[in-house]
DNA sequence: TGTAGAATGCAACTTTGTTGCAAAATACTT
DNA sequence: AAGTATTTTGCAACAAAGTTGCATTCTACA
């Protein structure tokens, strides 16, 4: 186990491949939330087709969760420790998109609150983004 | 003003044309949230750019407004009255996509909770969208 | 009714996402 | 260490989604 993201592959069960190590080095270095696209550009000796996939296979075995924007672009970033750890996925931070530099937090600190649903209506999920003006952009 | 729809455009300020009608008359027959290729299909005789274009114009304007969802498509529904008629835009009511029929409702009743922003982040607009099982598709 | 300005349709295009398959790489066995 | 089953990748071809420019049509208003 060299390096992190061989260790968050190993501990997936997935096999080890230079793009898949490259995608999460991307994200561990990346202080944002990334769209595919971002990816795609610092990625880019690989193919196109195998960041798709390999963002859905991220997505499926728990490395990383996705964050739903209004601008149809769905942003990826890896999942924290006890997000992975935890049996399944419960991702329950808020986001938040700068509308000025465009860039996507976890709010990592900032916990979605507790809602009561009507009767009839069952919760799986929950997603709660803001939009706004970040710490950088302001100061 | 003989209809609804002409009566929302005129208070936009839009010119009354029968596409933005009709695009009107299917979100106001609507009981769910709308994919553009939803509308495409009930307003099928009008042109993908004039639907794109008409979306567009109707956010604008505060006539609709879009709903994040996680797989990559947008939602879009009528705003309430008095979203609409209060200077700026507020819709701070939640979401709720069922898993299961695929629906994608607005949860008019049930408000966005307050939460406290870390530090220099200011805050502009809010959605939370709750995955799950639907009324309908429970009972 | 005529006209300026706005909205629409069409064509061409770009971007985004999907699928099948052969080649290459990985993990595992001997 | 070499051989092999299995997985992953790249490529090509395609489908779907979204954008842009421009000529034509429609709308609002004088
Ligand atoms: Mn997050
Ligand atoms: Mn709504
Ligand atoms: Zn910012
Ligand atoms: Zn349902």
């Amino acid at each position: 186990m060299v390096n992190q993201a061989e260790s968050i592959l190993k501990s997936s069960a997935l096999s080890v491949t230079s793009s898949r190590k490259k995608i999460i080095d991307i994200f561990l270095s990346a202080s944002t939330a990334l769209a595919h696209q971002d990816i795609e550009k610092l990625a880019d000796q690989y193919d196109r087709v195998t960041i798709y996939r390999t963002l859905q296979t991220f997505l499926e075995r728990g490395i990383i969760h996705t964050i739903p924007t209004t601008d149809n672009t769905i942003k990826y970033a890896l999942c924290s420790d006890d997000c992975i750890s935890s049996g399944h996925h419960h991702d329950n931070h808020v986001h938040f998109l700068c509308d000025q530099c465009g860039r996507t937090l976890c709010l990592d600190d900032v916990m979605i609150p507790v809602i009561t649903l009507p009767k009839g209506y069952s919760m799986k999920a929950i997603n709660m983004v803001v939009n706004g003006i970040c710490k950088l952009c302001r100061a």
